[in-house]
DNA sequence: CCCCCCTGAAGATAGGTTTCTGCAAGATCG
DNA sequence: CGATCTTGCAGAAACCTATCTTCAGGGGGG
């Protein structure tokens, strides 16, 4: 049986012809239906015949078109990640170790189930939204009545958000921690270590996350009593940062336990002290909310609040897929996550345990 | 077995049926030709005719298939970014900072010209790689005769990598640091700093990186007639980190000056800098190659080595939708980009100009 | 012995866009 | 005034796959 259809060699003999479907049934000696079912795993065929495409379809290096694919099942695999934006960089510059593991997290979980993610900027000239298909998309800290969660739910795409979505986001599922709960816990802790008047490093920005987290202070010292100390800054400056960490430390009613909101805060905390000869924890107690690895190696380590992204980008992705497949019912889902403290020397004040006692060189530097 | 049960789910029902161009075509008064010219600026067409059509498309919500046109044009406006993994998890732990500033360049950059990036794992069981249609790929980290390379430029889709290719691999560009400039800069600025034995804290990986750091600093121990003093360990391990340095500070030719290859090496040097009651600098000089901004407020700032993620995200992008659109010349190109030392008070002997003098006993144990 | 069902596989269609080709009518020119 | 060019737009092919429908033939049940 000689090749019939092979007329095509040359057509403008250019780039390398990829082998289509019809090749690989010319190939095999079969119809095109066959192949796709084949390959598929659909259809009646006996197994014979399956083995017979699949080799065929190896040996010509055969890979179905995607574009074709998602063209008729209306599927692409792909779902898009964004994160608003202050400013005109794509990602928030203190959202960074954050970003980075909860993305790694989103990127495996959506793997394990067969789509790839694409990352979008929350706001663009282009419209690159508009270019790519995408099966779902997840956001991360949607703006109130963001135009762009939307316009993307009016067009029928899939969106659930990392964090909760302020005002009345048509979201359609989101995963956030509780802050309260977080911000309470770690409040009562530093009492437990003997706070006397505990300090707040927040944000002046409006995100549900730094507001519910402030709230939860204030509430927390109107209940036992305390003046609320705080300082804010717009968290995407992180020369602010340090300012306000020292303006913190200044003031005439200087707290003896800080807790900062975000992620610089803990090294810029310590400098400030430093600079004021406050030692930490017996001068002041500190904690902040960070993923970084840098605290367990400060001098000294200092303790964090994990929101613990790879959960949520698991979670996230998890329910934007079930959305996707129609698994989950049809109304919306929130699913709340924990935080995790990780208490280390610089909140403690009576013991250092974190440590074992090291013996210093026999040679003395 | 399965019987159908496909539902067709009225036509005109429950799904929100999107705008095709066709029904912008009927709206208009014009044919679908005339609607994707006006749209797309092609064709020769009255202005008016433009405006209507453009009017027309806006009211219905018309929004052009990505799959259809990324079908008919073979372009899908689609960037694959991909890490080499060491391990099951899709990026490397001791790249984080480096790979989100990297990231955030890159998709900035293709974005301002109008491509979208796709966040893939270097090796996968499901074959996501198949199912989604990249017009390149930009790989980070290549590893030797890395397989899906091969495959990638084999099937003609254009691959540029970040870090030199090891051995032959066929990409079709590549944008990496001077290696070998940086180190023998960095132990210049140290030995003029006062430093008599400088060692090394590297790892145990192959990777391109690694090998040429450490052989550029053997050269220069050479060439100065020093005895290398370094210490490895693999690098996607933290806590191997840790010990390596102490290990390092440790030895009975204990280094003066040290330099560390990877990001977390600062903090932890710094660490056991301080269980040996080692002074930084006095009696240690430090270095340590990372893009975090932590260094800039650690006790001493610490001076950094910065590979500038931002450029070469944007660099290898540039130079892949160059390699996309067939701007560039055919033959490959190779882009060296500098780095740049960001001294700080770790590795400046004579003065501390940065912080004023604190009044402090000996470090406590 | 006939009919029906079941297996195995081919034919045809749809999915939405871009673009090549074609065509009519008005404008220009010899 | 006829021929050619230009303008404005329409028709239809092609992109590649998945799936719905159809069909031939063989075997089992009535």
């Amino acid at each position: 049986m000689t090749a019939a259809g092979n007329h095509q060699a040359s057509r403008t003999g250019r780039r390398l012809e990829r082998a289509g479907i019809r090749d690989v049934a010319a190939a095999a000696g079969v119809s095109i239906t066959t192949v796709s079912d084949a390959l598929n795993g659909k259809g009646r065929l006996p197994d014979a015949t399956r083995r017979h495409v699949r080799e065929v379809a190896d040996r010509l290096g055969y890979r179905p078109s995607a574009a074709a694919r998602t063209l008729r099942t209306g599927r692409s695999g792909l779902i898009g990640l964004t994160v608003t934006t202050y400013g005109e960089e794509p990602f928030t510059f203190t959202e960074f170790a954050y970003f980075a593991e909860m993305a790694r997290a989103a990127t495996s979980a959506a793997l394990a189930r067969g789509y790839a993610l694409v990352i979008l900027p929350a706001s663009s000239r282009h419209d690159v939204w508009g270019n790519v298909a995408l099966d779902g998309t997840v956001v991360i800290d949607p703006s109130d009545h963001d135009p762009l969660v939307t316009e993307l739910v009016r067009q029928g795409v899939p969106v659930v958000s990392d964090g909760r979505p302020a005002g009345s986001l048509p979201v359609h599922a989101w995963v956030d921690n509780d802050h309260e709960a977080a911000v309470l816990g770690i409040l009562d802790h530093l009492a437990a270590a003997g706070a006397r008047r505990i300090g707040l490093l927040t944000g002046t920005t409006t995100d549900t996350y730094t507001r519910l987290s402030t709230t939860a202070y204030l509430e927390w010292c109107e209940r036992v009593g305390q003046e609320p100390v705080y300082e804010s800054y717009p968290a995407h400056d992180p020369r602010a940062g340090a300012v306000a960490a020292d303006r913190l430390l200044a003031r005439p009613d200087r707290p003896d336990a800080v807790y900062g909101l975000f992620d610089p805060n803990g090294t810029d905390l310590l400098a400030a002290a430093r600079r004021y000869g406050l030692r930490v924890p017996d001068d002041l107690l500190l904690v902040c909310c960070s993923e970084s690895t840098v605290y367990a190696s400060t001098e000294p380590p200092i303790t964090t609040l994990s929101l613990q992204p790879r959960r949520i980008g698991t979670a996230v992705v998890q329910l934007l897929i079930d959305a996707i497949e129609g698994v989950g019912g049809a109304h919306p889902v929130q699913q709340v996550m924990p935080t995790e403290l990780i208490v280390r020397t610089s909140s403690q004040r009576r013991a250092h345990r974190t440590t074992v006692s090291h013996p210093r060189g026999p040679a003395g530097g």
